[in-house]
DNA sequence: TTGTTGACCTCTT
DNA sequence: CAAGAGGCCAACA
């Protein structure tokens, strides 16, 4: 058998195939983990913005794969803070209890209405804007 | 191995 | 104005 590539990594992180071409080394979950890490407190961001400061805006249900990953990853990341364009809580059921999310959101100061957002496009945090500083 | 699904977004009819 | 389909990357069966 071709003698592989490396042995598998510690993390439980991306075993990963052949990168083609060159292209990132960190995979596309990472850096939804660092962007999502990096919302401030009050805050709230979309699946698409997160997306498009990739570069892929076209990749936004990655970034909720991601986000659905996080549960047996390492990183810690405030998916709550994390909810669709529309500002409705999409990924709430998928907390444990799903009213953990909302109730988090109006522990920050973020009022929720029927599963959305309250004045969302305040609150709307554009991580292409803060972090291109 | 291929095929389908998934916490979405945007464009087109 | 509303509804439908397409597209992206990754994991699971």
């Amino acid at each position: 058998m071709p003698a592989k590539k490396k042995a598998k990594s510690p993390a439980n992180e991306k075993p990963s195939k052949a990168l083609p071409s060159g292209a990132r080394d960190v995979s596309f979950f990472e850096q939804v983990y660092e962007v999502a890490s990096q919302i401030p407190r009050g805050r709230v961001t979309s699946y698409g913005a997160i997306a498009a400061c990739l570069g892929t805006k076209l990749s936004a249900r990655m970034v909720g794969w991601a986000l659905n990953n996080i549960h047996h990853s390492r990183f810690k990341v405030p998916a709550h803070r994390v909810v669709n364009r529309n500002g409705l809580l999409t990924g709430k059921m998928h907390f444990k209890p799903p009213e953990k999310m909302e109730r988090l959101l109006k522990k920050e100061g973020i009022a929720v209405k029927d599963d959305q957002v309250v004045d969302f496009d305040k609150l709307f945090w554009d991580p292409a804007r803060e972090l291109m500083l």
